[in-house]
DNA sequence: CCTGGAGTTGTCCTA
DNA sequence: TTAGGACAACTCCAG
């Protein structure tokens, strides 16, 4: 039989894999491929956090493959070049690859396949990211979405259930001529000190998003239209790495979720559900204005009066030294863990935007080193969001105050308590503004900040007189 | 082309 | 204590 490269990238599935499926149809002995080439991802290549996660999510799919009798290729290089050594030197006939979306690889991808295909080589691409592709959704004027409620109706509109293919059972091995390097060799491995514990509670791979997912539709499903923002408890469906590097599809997830519909269960899971088409709405958007990635979404803001980004002012933020617990919890969640939760990384966003009105950019990149489910559509999307400049019809008096907020989403203050210890001889009541309590503070938190960096009501004034000052 | 309703996640003041 | 309205005006999107 002949054989056929399978390029992988953000799809380190064997399950649900349309790229590996069609070369399998399509009577290909697949020759499993993955090179890691940072440097064509223009300025986005992958942060630390993510490569840790990509590092644990290579060795678990090399493994699934050795358990098939196959086996995943690494080579380092340029991605057009590595993939023609490996045409030459395997006689592969065919190259299959599942699309990406990003504005540096997208177009690296296409000239790939133009190249191949002037050459009369068989190239073919598939979907495994998304419910629905970019284009495929328009507006009834024909143009692309820029709000989110009518692109949400459009698309479940128009949702279709995809079969489901479970991985495949066994493979055809891998000639051994084929030579690639170690998963090792990547220098992948992280470098941080990662919180102690991490990798108990996450599990990078297939294995491990199918059974993340099965934890989720088990537990935090029941209750997650209500609990979801509650950053202490575990309400989330913690499967954002999982989905990033395609270690699930999606469609699987509806599906998974569609077969645990009850009554009880209904509006959890459409709330779900909803926040999966916000991924396909960044995705959208992401593909449709490209050059979002670095610029305003809404060109009015390009001459907004951003504070220079004073390098001790976001250094404290960095560390979770801002004096604001809340956003100081979290940004310390981050680095010890890379991971924050989903209404906490509003709260530091906004701190950041909005009290000390840096840059969304700069908020964007921290967060691209740091988290380990980094995605460019989501992180792009939420920085312009919260930053204001973004698909939000009416941004400009959404300043989140952070001590309402940690009032209201940690009232027990454990979330606080558990990344910022050096509060917990504080009553509970006093963790949510310390500098309000200074004489506390002072005898019982001697080593946190005595202020914050920035007043909270200055500061919120003067993103309202700024953001009034634009357009 | 025009019209009208609506826009993820908030805050603060007032009654 | 709590509920409701103000907070710009604009752009998006469907009909």
């Amino acid at each position: 039989m002949p054989a056929a490269l399978v390029w992988f990238r953000n799809d380190l599935r064997l399950a649900d894999n349309p790229a590996l499926q069609a070369a399998l149809e399509t009577g290909f002995e697949p020759i499993p491929v993955y090179i890691p080439a940072p440097h064509e991802e223009g300025k986005w290549a992958p942060g630390a956090a993510s490569n840790a996660w990509r590092h644990r999510s290579l060795k678990a799919l090399s493994h699934d493959l050795h358990q098939r009798g196959s086996r995943l290729v690494v080579r380092q290089g340029d991605s057009s070049q590595v993939l023609r050594d490996l045409i030459v030197e395997s006689g592969a006939q065919a190259l299959f690859w599942n699309r990406k979306y990003e504005p540096a690889t997208q177009p690296r991808d296409a000239a790939i396949k133009q190249a191949l295909r002037a050459q009369g080589f068989e190239v073919r691409s598939c979907n495994a990211t998304l419910l629905v592709e970019p284009w495929d959704v328009q507006t009834k004027a024909g143009g692309p979405y820029k709000v989110f409620t009518p692109f949400y109706r459009n698309v479940m509109a128009s949702l279709r259930a995809r079969a489901l293919y479970d991985a495949p059972t066994s493979l055809p091995a891998v000639p051994d001529a084929l030579k690639g390097e170690g998963i090792e060799m990547l220098g992948l491995a992280p470098r941080l000190t990662w919180d102690r514990g991490f990798w108990d509670t996450w599990t990078p791979g297939e294995t491990g998003a199918h059974e993340a997912l099965d934890v989720f539709i088990d537990g935090a499903l029941r209750g997650y239209l209500d609990q979801r923002d509650l950053p202490d408890r575990v309400a989330t469906s913690m499967l954002s790495p999982h989905l990033h590097f395609g270690e699930i599809a999606p469609w699987r997830v509806i599906a998974q979720l569609e077969g645990a519909r009850t009554a009880k269960l209904d509006t959890d899971i459409d709330g779900f559900i909803r926040q999966l088409v916000w991924r396909e709405f960044a995705y959208h958007l992401m593909h449709h204005f490209p050059q979002t990635v670095e610029e305003n979404l809404n060109p009015r803001f390009d001459g907004f009066a951003w504070e220079p980004a004073t390098p001790s002012k976001l250094q404290a933020w960095q560390r979770g030294m801002t004096g604001v617990p809340i956003v100081d919890a979290g940004m310390r969640e981050l680095w010890h863990t890379g991971v924050m939760h989903n209404r906490v990384r509003m709260i530091v966003g906004s701190f950041l935007t909005k009290h000390l009105r840096m840059h969304w950019l700069e908020g964007a990149r921290w967060f691209w080193d740091t988290l380990v489910d980094a995605d460019l559509a989501n992180n792009t999307l939420g920085w312009q969001w919260i930053g204001g400049t973004g698909a939000d019809a009416a941004p400009y008096f959404r300043v989140f105050n952070p001590v309402t907020q940690a009032q209201k989403f940690d009232p027990q203050a454990r979330y606080i308590g558990r990344w910022v210890p050096e509060l917990e001889a504080l009553p509970v009541k006093v963790r949510f503004a310390p500098w309000e309590s200074p004489e506390l503070l002072r005898q019982l938190a001697p080593s946190y900040p005595r202020q914050p960096i920035v007043d909270l009501v200055q500061g919120r004034q003067a993103a309202l007189a700024a953001y009034a000052g634009t357009g």
